[in-house]
DNA sequence: GTCTATATTTAGATAGAC
DNA sequence: GTCTATCTAAATATAGAC
């Protein structure tokens, strides 16, 4: 699939992720590509195959982008701290969120391309942190009774937090203090609930 | 606004919640609600504020529904247990999940919606949730030192936790036990992080 | 592979009778 | 207020030349 079907991919993708899949029609990705409607159907099917291959190679492009900070030597405070803050950062990132509004949208109708995204991105970063509670356990600062998966959960919930809720809705648009200090507080939480030493606050 | 228009908003809604926005067009929302498209266009200049009439009328509705189960009188734990029960039960109902696929993939577009939305809902347990806190910490049993709304966001958080975002994808659909466990498991993480007298496990 | 031009269907919106 | 019938624009998709 020669020449233009990157810049096809690209323009759709902007398309979609900002306007969802139902409002873009054939026309305005062709004209946006620069491209003639007929070389879309000469690379693919439809607009429903246009919105998979797009999304699967969006999904691609974060699955290298996921990743948050694991770091482990310094104090648990600390290496929390860059962690959420990494992982909070990706995902209040305008392209992470357009993805995910997207997605979201149409999962009920395209149960598969949801499944993809889950697995290149959350399951990723799902992934990620399971192994950075395991190295803490490991150097016993983490909890270690607790299941990691399990706590994956409770740990990935507590990052995300409130501030993703209300910018995926558009009803905040944080700035770097606001991030800093969500962190800084989902930080204490986390001590509490999962250090093995619960260290008193400042 | 006499007769038929509550079965265009109930026909109305029921369409964007399933299929979005953009893909209902005003022919099918005559056909579902058994009207012509003329009444339609008697009721409402256009099909923005179709979709305006819908969201507010359905926020009415979910701003009734809202609302965990507070409870003082018991262990903190069971009262912790009946609050997140309750509300991620909430959180996981069809017409709860198909309201926030739809609102969050228009808000780009439709801001006020968004808005209008998060107050019925979001808003609306969160304050409830503050109170439950309020109360908890006059009963000294939760942490007096936390501030009841910083909180509030870390409590929701860990409710909703990781099964809300996993269902709304579709990745999962749990069953009984699958919510039971979960509250299970987040009620040990509130108890931890939050309780004035962390309590040991089974 | 890529274009222009077009076929066909369906969209949002309205006129006019009752 | 409510309908049938219709206008106009825009949608998905394709034919056929290069």
């Amino acid at each position: 699939m020669p020449r233009k079907y990157h810049a096809v991919l690209a323009a759709a993708g902007e398309l979609f992720m900002r306007q969802g899949y139902a409002a873009v029609s054939m026309d305005a990705v062709a004209k946006a590509a620069g491209v003639s409607k007929a070389t879309l159907y000469a690379y693919l099917p439809g607009k429903d195959a246009l919105l998979e291959a797009v999304v699967a190679d969006r999904c691609a492009q974060m699955a290298e982008r996921v990743g948050a900070v694991a770091v482990h030597d310094v104090a648990l405070a600390e290496s929390l701290r860059l962690l959420a803050d990494s992982w909070l950062r990706f995902l209040l990132d305008p392209r992470s969120l357009r993805m995910y509004r997207m997605v979201i949208a149409e999962s009920p109708r395209f149960p598969d391309l949801a499944r993809r995204f889950f697995e290149a991105g959350p399951a990723r970063g799902a992934a990620f942190i399971t192994g950075w509670i395991t190295e803490e356990q490991r150097l016993g600062r983490f909890r270690p009774e607790l299941d990691p998966k399990v706590t994956t959960g409770h740990v990935s919930s507590l990052i995300r937090g409130d501030l993703f809720n209300r910018v995926v809705l558009g009803i905040e648009q944080p700035g770097e203090e606001r991030i800093a200090g969500a962190v800084a507080a989902t930080v204490e939480v986390l001590l509490r609930a999962f250090a093995v030493q619960p260290q008193p606050e400042a």
